[in-house]
DNA sequence: GTGGTCTAGACCACA
DNA sequence: GTGGTCTAGACCACG
């Protein structure tokens, strides 16, 4: 479920809460489902449990996942403003890459497909229940 | 025309060679266009000639400048196969981001709008000859 | 291990990549093998800890080393693509040697002889388990 | 006759040293034929004359042309004790790059294949008369 | 412990 | 004047 590449020059823990960040929104993993304890993942992905550790902890402060002492960490639902300053900061990177992508002369057509290509994948992905 | 955030956890060396890319991919600088000495911009942004140096050596590693012995550093014109290798790059991260837009609720018309504002940033930009 | 002529024209950071490079050709240092600590090198070569720091990222962009994170250095398997390229290049590099070669008066046997001498070095030193 | 790539890391000045080695060593130049002047090739490659010059100097240096008081530069011939240092030299360069070679898997029939090669252009270009 | 970044300031090579 | 290299020494991020 989670492949880690540790001769990357992102830090683990970043792949790691990059992840989880992406299963939530691709509704692989839904509210309130329990994520691997620490000590789980650490040996499966024979990493320190301390980067998972700071990875969870990371999640939680921005609010992705919440952890209940002694049972888990466990998905949290989205909410309201954060969906909004999450869409705000979103925005510019999107239009930051869009510049690269004209200077690389795509059309709108192609942003247009790759756009949908998303929307479907989600679909995919959201039906395996 | 370059500003530096010194407390993000972006390196400062990153933070101009990123700077720098947007300003080409914007058409602000042309090629073979005359950048900034080392030593001038690291007054003028008080930083250490080093850092700048770094900067622009990365630059040039990647294609986007090319350095003049005891002349400068110069804007480099884009070249082909270069393009196409970092067409597919981009390509990638904007799938990734898409992901995240539908997650956020952003609708195509949204995206599209986005596209199009960056080109016309572009377009403006280029014409002030 | 590693020896350096600081007399020489050659910078440092350079000498050290070249030699690298040199023990991974010759079967010395070995996939995955650890390279020494940028501040073990640097002492044992009693040189500044940015110039071991900068011969090892030269060598990791060239795709010979790759660094683990807080970990250290480690000697990279040769890659497919990579060593196409650096076929041509070699190519390149020898017919211009060679040019010289006939220049001078080397036959044909003598060439062969050079070719065989290094093919037992690497032979040799790869033994050493 | 000289091309110039102002854009390589390479300095001028030894690019034209190379250059002119080379032409020497394929039999191009002869011995004692006139090289162009400093201000002729300075105008037609647009280099300062002083990086001709310096060029020109090293070239003496290493007695590949004399110059003669307000007449000009020429091709010197090979002389014995030279030849023979220079020969060990490029006996070590061959080497080292035999080893890479070998660690590139290039087979002995490719090593005598760029022989020949670089055999063949010096009897080719040697025929101009 | 490891590598990565940065500053301050010196010296050299090139054009 | 330009960029390129190097040293000395500090501080941070990562695991």
């Amino acid at each position: 479920m989670f492949e880690l590449d540790v001769r990357s020059r992102k830090p683990i823990y970043e792949q790691l809460t990059d992840k989880v960040k992406e299963l939530i929104m691709h509704g692989i993993l839904r509210a309130d489902e329990q994520l691997p304890s620490v000590r789980a993942l650490s040996s499966q992905l024979t990493v320190n449990p301390n980067t998972i550790q700071k990875a969870y902890r990371e999640l939680e402060r921005e609010g992705y996942i919440y952890s209940l002492q002694g049972k888990g960490n466990f998905v949290a639902a989205l909410q309201q403003g954060q969906s909004e300053s999450k869409r705000a900061e979103l925005k510019e990177e999107l239009l930051r890459l869009m510049a690269e992508a004209v200077y690389l002369g795509f059309t709108e057509t192609e942003i247009s497909s790759l756009y949908r290509q998303a929307l479907d994948m989600r679909r995919e992905e959201s039906s395996h229940d």
